[in-house]
DNA sequence: GTCTATAATAGGATAGAC
DNA sequence: GTCTATCCTATTATAGAC
């Protein structure tokens, strides 16, 4: 057994999770991520010896992971398309709670964390959108308009996030969730769409 | 006549909303804008006196002229509805730089700034959502359809932002406004979307 | 591993000369 | 209107005791 499961840990990234999508990688200060932990500054310097950028790339990778295990693996196991699509939008609504919270991709790409976290970044966002065309894929959408429809999907998703904070009302969001399975596998129109 | 109109002001708003859209509100520091709008700090100060977060303001206000010019106005006037929206696409292009610049909606929707200019932001989607509602409107497309159609090129305006960053890639932005004037005009398929 | 205390620096803001 | 110089606070980061 490599180690003993540090449960305390997982809080402490919980917290700091919350402390980066709601202020941003820049606007995080290192006070508001020890009140929100609990642990003074030191401590938090001894977990993560590089700083606020440490942090967030532990914070980064956490949410990689559970995308991994939540989001990602499900789809890609199989199942009938339709209800996989449609525990994606779950699991989306359950991981941005309803609207409420942020993406780190959106917040982390202005400023300092877009050139430190980029790689990270873009990897979040082709990891999703190869999950959702391969499922698209799956029920006998040609591979060119899954790989468009996969893409449109992420773009909703991260433009109604933006949407629902700057009108502070998350139901563009929810709305989205709601409609995004029967939107992803709608029956082709003419090629006009879709090019 | 009220006031010699002052062409330098204008360069300076241009200089801060530059470094605005770069690095956010947390991540823009008093340095970062004199040093761009190659005044001193006081100078700044002498022009705002309520800081960055008139600097902010000064700038939301003077993008959100240019909206009303170059973005709403036109969408109002008399017109074929696929000209004009194909001449937002245009306006759009040009204003987010073809995918490279950010929008200070998404970049404003976090940390401080958020809390500071709510109001603008909000008053900012909407009116854009509003502008091109009316237009499908015009083109006889059902008003709720038209406002369910308008919500979402908004949405997928700013979503395809995002992604275009994370992505370091401005194709996905291109791509969608070049599609927006016929998605948004598109056949009504059966009420099964635009719900 | 966690704390208090503190150093070092960056950031926001102002004073006062020109 | 613009500048240099300065103040004060917030912020990052570390030292050293427990």
């Amino acid at each position: 057994m490599a180690r003993p499961a540090r449960i305390p840990c997982e809080e402490v990234l919980r917290s700091m999770k919350t402390v980066f999508r709601e202020n941003g990688y820049d606007g995080a200060s290192m006070a508001d991520l020890a009140a929100k932990t609990g642990l003074a500054k030191a401590a938090l310097y001894h977990h993560f010896p590089g700083g606020k950028e440490d942090m967030a790339a532990a914070v980064l990778d956490e949410i990689s992971g559970w995308m991994k295990e939540h989001v990602l693996g499900p789809l890609s196991v199989p199942g009938v398309p339709r209800e996989k699509l449609r525990r994606l939008s779950e699991a989306l609504n359950e991981f941005y709670d309803g609207g409420q919270s942020s993406c780190l991709i959106g917040a982390f790409s202005i400023g300092e964390a877009m050139t430190l976290f980029q790689g990270r970044l873009g990897a979040a966002v082709r990891g999703l959108m190869a999950a959702i065309a391969k499922v698209l894929i799956e029920a006998e959408i040609p591979e060119r308009v899954a790989l468009s429809r996969a893409e449109d999907a992420v773009i909703r998703i991260q433009g109604a996030l933006v949407v629902a904070r700057a009108l502070r009302d998350t139901r563009p969001f929810t709305r989205l969730l709601r409609r995004l399975p029967d939107d992803l596998l709608s029956a082709l129109p003419d090629a006009v769409s879709d090019r």
